[in-house]
DNA sequence: CTCTCTGCAAAATGTTTGCACACTC
DNA sequence: GAGTGTGCAAACATTTTGCAGAGAG
């Protein structure tokens, strides 16, 4: 996990420090594939960093977000969850499978070739109509999950 | 607005009580084309309904979320949003363009049909994969509106 | 007249902030 | 050493809940 160097020149490059706490937290979102809440991170953190506190992880997470190394996501269920951005993670572009009942999230990154499509359309077109410059998108597909459709 | 009829309907056949408290706050959302925060409902209605109570506005909404009147949006700054399903308003179905300097929100219409094509054809795949029973989808784009980016 | 709905005040939840000390560069 | 970063406790903002009384069907 050498490619560490990524987000610390990142956050050097920032005007930031890399401190126990930060490298910690990045590492967490690293190596958990899921979307992780502060309060998540900080479980996990606990017990191998006893002295790490929660408003330093929340702190971290502006960072974070602010630096462009994490995303943050409310998926409209009380807490902000975040993941690392693709430049940072190993994972690859996905939208999200919401199930209304239990609120798991499945990550998917199928049928991406038809998206591309659409959404290479959508924004030129919207960009020109509205003026904006966009540099992201958020695709949800909002149901019931197998287990509880069949309740 | 004689189609109040439709909501009051479906509320009835859903064993709830219509109210004046509730009627209120839908027409509020009715005759709002933006979403709107309990918050914001609360302020609209409370110089002609000052003895509606916040508690109301967040009960009623949660209400109406439940019965499939209104919709709830978390956009990320602290608030949840509200406005009403495609099928108890006059807006069409749209998607969101969001600044994420000024928070303003954008709904568009427009290139409609290139999304139909790739949603229905995504959304069936993903329900073979996934065993998901999908019934809406956000999509939401985000950036710098021409404000924030002229600066 | 019954049972749902409501306002109020209080609690709960998630997140942010002030301050003195600790640690990075 | 200078100045950023941190823990703790307290503050905050939004949303939820308990309860006794009001209003709808």
């Amino acid at each position: 996990m050498k490619e560490n160097h990524k987000w610390e020149k990142k956050l050097a490059s920032s005007g930031f420090r890399m401190t126990t706490g930060r490298r910690a937290i990045i590492n967490v979102l690293y190596k958990n594939v899921k979307h992780l809440s502060a309060e998540d991170i900080y479980m996990v953190l606990h017990p191998q960093f006893p002295n790490i506190g929660l408003t330093t992880v929340y702190r971290t997470l502006e960072l974070l977000e602010q630096t462009g190394i994490a995303a943050k996501f409310e998926f409209g269920h009380g807490k902000a969850k975040y993941e690392l951005t693709e430049e940072y993670s190993t994972k690859k572009h996905h939208h999200h499978l919401i199930c209304r009942n239990c609120r798991t999230i499945i990550d998917y990154s199928d049928f991406m070739e038809d998206e591309l499509t659409y959404i290479a359309k959508t924004e030129s077109g919207l960009s020109k109509k509205y003026k904006f410059l966009i540099d992201n998108h958020i695709i949800n597909f909002l149901g019931l999950c197998s287990k509880c459709r069949s309740k």
